[in-house]
RNA sequence: CGGGGUGUAGCGUAGCCUGGUAGCGCGCCUGGUUUGGGACCAGGAUGUCGGGAGUUCGAAUCUCUCCACCCCGACCA
């Protein structure tokens, strides 16, 4: 491709109203043009990263065997009653009425209609299992979109589905699908992680998120360095200690904590390690027959509360956290003060692991300005009425598979597989005739890839302050060729076609950048858009037979003869 | 939806408090000089100051209202 040609629309200065470096560095490189609150335009530079990426997930799809089809991304209302998710997808949902004043959504997904495609086409289980994918552009309307194309609403989704005679081979399916996605992020070049993650009603272990790392990732994941384990922070599970209660040493007293009403605060008044401390948050859950109960969670000092664990206490299930108002009426102290020594039998106190395991520990006294130290369980209070798993897992911590220890890291969800089951498939009778003419409930997969997404993630990880650093397989173009004096000098636009033609029959992506810009104008434009080699012609190094190349990730240029240089690209491309 | 904020040329902004008819940088166009890291000189074009209503002799500026967008929370590829 000649530059000339092209449609570059650089620019030097960000939007205000981007905040990721991959969404003001989409923006300056003008691959994506916006057009209202999370509706973009992919402008053709960045249409040649998004296929790119495309291409390899169609790639690796074909070769795990599953077939491409294209479903249409306005879908009728009816569909979704069958599966009762008209409602419950509720605002998230566009939906779209015709000149008929009958009900239509722009897909945010595809489960009903390719459930509806294997109700009406499969009969025999001769004809399983199938797997059916598909790259659509969906449309979610998000509370927030954000972020550019990492969280739009209208986005471009790789979403397949597997359908199955018994959960043997929904779950061989699942794990070639596993490592389709492994093969695309690899071949992408991006540092990923797959992620255990929560299948909610659904249960079973048939699901993993896949993460691209990156420190701007919305989501927060535990994974340790010795092992394959990964989880998200919500659901990472904290191990108990292996080390036992230790003796009561120590004298229960008060202590006067004027103005202390954190651990932090506590901990620094007294001399002692957040370690030592105990906090105590009230929260008030309300059972099934409607009534409530006031608990206290007890945390060490130095952990925090994980809300979804919390919440799979029995008793918990669908807690808040107390009003000041309710800790007065309940502990006869304010917050900030607040502790499980000698509450009433109307106070349920709950322990993590790690704190059962305390002794001689600070809490709240229940009065005002005042703590207590060298306080024991069995002695001073009673057992808490459960011990559960609590909080967040920090790192250091076991990992929960026994093979190392926990590291913290963010990352941004990419790609997600999934074990339907017969969720669809049940609600749609999807069915088909097993080898005893039995009619049977077909199992289901799903496996998506957000596409465009991965886009923004790649720049996420890969940028620095000259621009996007892309990956080999997803640059918009592989070799840059910056002639300089273009339009001056004949020599240089001689060896400049030469050599572009060369790269072009050899299959590769060029760019030549004819437009007879200055060097500086051409460097930062093509260290802004992210290729990953760039040639320099010049009239300077020509009379000596030499160019120069540069790859993006390098420091400084190097100088190669013309006659070399395309084997040298050839090579490293 | 709740809380906060911003709308001035393609992009970034000044002016607003204290009303007097809009300025700067980048970009764009023309001519010239330049050409190894976002050139220089000269000339030029581009603004319903988010929309509407009001106050006023006069509104980018004050008031009301609507809209859009951005940021913080719940959702997700």
């Amino acid at each position: 491709m000649r530059a000339s040609q092209f449609f570059i629309a650089t620019q030097k200065e960000a939007p205000q109203e981007a905040e990721l470096p991959s969404h003001k560095l989409m923006l300056r490189a003008g691959m994506i043009k916006r057009l209202g609150s999370g509706l973009y335009t992919w402008m053709p530079l960045g249409l040649r990263v998004l296929r790119k990426v495309e291409a390899v997930v169609r790639e690796e799809m074909n070769r795990a065997g599953a077939l491409e089809l294209l479903m249409p991304a306005v879908q009728p209302k009816e569909l979704w009653e069958e599966t009762g998710r008209w409602a419950v997808f509720g605002p998230q949902m566009l939906k779209i009425r015709d000149r008929h004043e009958r009900d239509f959504c722009f897909g945010p997904t595809h489960e009903e209609v390719i459930t509806d495609i294997a109700r009406r086409e499969i009969r025999s289980y001769k004809q399983l299992p199938l797997n059916f994918y598909q790259v659509q552009t969906k449309f979610r309307d998000e509370i927030r979109p954000r972020f550019g194309v990492m969280r739009a609403r209208e986005f471009m989704m790789k979403d397949a589905y597997s359908f199955h005679t018994d959960l043997e081979s929904l779950q061989k399916t699942y794990d070639t699908m596993y490592q389709a996605y492994s093969n695309v992020f690899n071949r992408l070049g991006l540092k990923f992680r797959a992620v255990r993650a929560d299948t909610g009603a659904i249960g079973g272990d048939g699901s993993h998120e896949f993460h691209v790392l990156a420190d701007s990732g919305e989501d927060a994941l535990a994974y340790c360095e010795s092992s394959d384990f990964a989880a998200n922070v919500e659901l990472a599970e904290a191990l108990a200690p292996v080390s036992a209660r230790g003796e009561a040493k120590e004298v229960m007293r008060e202590v006067d904590t004027p103005k202390q009403t954190s651990c932090e605060d506590v901990a620094a008044l007294l001399g002692i390690t957040l370690q030592q401390t105990v906090k105590s948050i009230a929260v008030m859950a309300t059972a099934e027959d409607g009534s409530t109960r006031f608990y206290l969670l007890l945390l060490r000092g130095d952990h925090t509360l994980n809300e979804i664990k919390a919440a799979k206490v029995a008793g918990l299930e669908n807690f808040r956290f107390a009003s000041e108002q309710e800790i007065r009426d309940h502990l006869n102290c304010p917050p900030g003060f607040i502790g499980p020594v000698g509450v009433s039998g109307q106070v349920s106190v709950v322990a993590d692991r790690s704190v059962a395991v305390m002794s001689d520990f600070v809490c709240g006294a229940n009065k005002p300005k005042l703590h207590l130290a060298g306080v024991n369980f069995g002695r001073d209070l009673p057992e808490p009425v459960a011990v559960a798993d609590i909080r967040n897992v920090v790192e250091g911590d076991a990992s929960p598979d026994g093979k190392g220890t926990i590291r913290l890291c963010r990352g941004i969800e990419v790609g997600h597989i999934f074990q339907l089951r017969t969720k669809y498939a049940a609600a749609m009778d999807a069915g088909y005739l097993d080898e005893n003419g039995q009619r049977q409930t077909m199992e289901m997969g799903c496996y998506g890839i957000g596409v465009s997404r991965i886009v923004g993630a790649a720049i996420e990880q890969g940028n620095d302050e000259r621009g996007i650093i892309f990956p080999a397989a997803m640059a918009p173009f592989t070799v840059a060729i910056t002639p300089i004096g273009y339009d001056k000098s004949e020599a240089v636009q001689a060896a400049a076609h030469a050599l572009y033609d060369e790269l072009l029959a050899a299959g590769i992506d060029v760019l030549l950048d004819d437009r007879g810009e200055r060097p500086g104008v051409m460097f930062a434009d093509m260290e802004l858009i992210g290729i990953p080699h760039r040639i320099v012609i010049g009239d300077r190094g020509l009379k000596d037979g030499q160019v120069e190349y540069q790859a993006r990730t390098d420091a400084a240029a190097q100088t190669v003869a013309l006659a070399d240089i395309a084997g040298v690209i050839k090579q490293a491309v």
